[in-house]
DNA sequence: CTAAACCTTGACGTTGATGTCAGAGTCAAG
DNA sequence: CTTGACTCTGACATCAACGTCAAGGTTTAG
């Protein structure tokens, strides 16, 4: 599919899209014209990368922690290192991700309580 | 005190705290000089509002918020409720967030050990 | 009284994730 | 072949939450 059908699809912007592309979250094809290319697992990806935003994790962050988003069937894009140590590495930097990511969920329920006490 | 020991005690810069002020979330007296003049109770504040922006509130939400949260000598508001409901919406988006990555990372763990297996 | 330290209000700079617009090429239908 | 929908690559605009000066007034220690 092209880039205004995925934009349609997912709800998000053709730039947003092309920015994706741009920083390595996406990688569609091209065709001669220059014409964007995805698949149809562009499309659960590009929602991975929004439930990752909507968190508060940046591009950087998401492109660090997912140098390959992992297919439907559970294969690896072409593009993944093939050293087990940097597979480790980026298996550890996900763990940063999550650590991260509970320690901001745990303010906020901290916040919560303190709201439901309060109000 | 004056926005100099508030921001080494608090550890926020002069110039975030009188952001905050421009915003609403701190409301300092003035010398006659302009000088602003902070309370003791300005020191848990601001670490409030440090709480919540860690949490990923925006400015705007704090706002709102923080009639909620007094515990000095604030009064509670009626937008409570609706409140409670973003921050557990956001928690929630938090979650998912963080299941993403768990997947993920569980992915690349099978991927490690079998790369692991097969030498 | 004076110098150092502190404070004031602008106002422009920064970063991240887009929005928006211009000018131009491409594709499908009639 | 032409029209209209679609896409391309720049490139400038925006918004939040500050950082970083600049130019000048205030306070306090000695």
């Amino acid at each position: 599919m092209r880039i205004g059908e995925l934009s349609r699809r997912t709800g998000v912007s053709e730039r947003a899209l092309r920015y994706y592309e741009e920083h390595g979250l996406l990688r569609p094809e091209r065709r001669p014209s220059g014409y964007r290319v995805y698949r149809e697992a562009d499309v659960p990806a590009v929602r991975r990368i929004r439930v990752l935003l909507a968190a508060g994790l940046s591009i950087a962050q998401i492109v660090a922690a997912l140098p390959c988003m992992v297919d439907d069937d559970g294969l690896l894009l072409p593009s993944c290192p093939e050293l087990v140590d940097e597979l480790v590495k980026h298996r550890d930097r996900i763990g940063e991700a999550i650590d991260e990511l509970e320690a901001t969920r745990g303010n906020l329920d901290a916040i919560i309580a303190a709201e439901r006490r309060a109000g």
